[in-house]
DNA sequence: ATTTAATGACGTAAAAATACGTCAAATATA
DNA sequence: TATATTTGACGTATTTTTACGTCATTAAAT
């Protein structure tokens, strides 16, 4: 009785709502911003700067991963992840949108 | 044993991502959107707009306003919402800082 | 060949989110 | 005053998220 009436909102709305739920924890911005830093694609040590277990992490990466917003490279043992850069324009853009229909300067109230 | 690791990040981080959390359903999105179009802010007769029952979309107002992105004024009987446009200028400066940092076009990988 | 390291898969407990129904209070309206 | 309207509070069932432990697999190092 709770759940998925989503899809009975605009497509780029509910992508957009995805996008900002894959950024909507803390750690997974922390993971996006070290992935951003250390420009070389950065393994599973990105645990030891987050401070949460290896597991949860692992988890957090992988729902960045399910959003699009960073990819996963195997080479032996090691997965190097990084950024999905078109993914991160592309929300970019949309972000753009939604603050150019949300943000004008001339809105409601008593302001 | 599944909660509130979220202090332990950086503040900035924390209030960007509880920010992103707000918009991270196409029912909030929707809300955001209206209100910013009827200039005029609007009553609950939102739920007419919005393909979810009337409590439904209530909750959805007030974790909206709890977030700080809309303000509710009581007039009688009915609730006015309206965007807090200070804060969604704030959510717009703080993303724009979080671009900065990660929306480089010479990040990562095979790219 | 055996050990070590790195990872994802799987399971799970606790918490939060989602979607509603029902109710009561407050205010208009008849 | 009685009735209708608007709303938030509260309760609840279901699903999803969060955080982690354990296990198995794969590949590298000894």
């Amino acid at each position: 009785m709770a759940f998925a009436k989503k899809e009975l909102f605009d497509a780029e709305m509910q992508e957009c709502a995805d996008l900002y739920k894959a950024l909507s924890h803390p750690a997974r911005l922390a993971i996006m911003k070290y992935l951003a830093e250390t420009k070389t694609c950065i393994t599973g040590d990105i645990s030891e700067e987050i401070p949460l277990g290896r597991t949860t992490v692992n988890q957090h990466l992988a729902e960045l991963k399910s959003a699009g917003l960073i990819q996963g490279n195997i080479e032996g043992v090691k997965t190097y992840y990084c950024l999905d850069i078109m993914k991160v324009k592309k929300l970019k853009e949309m972000t753009g949108r939604f603050f150019g229909t949300v943000c004008c300067d001339d809105n409601c109230c008593e302001n």
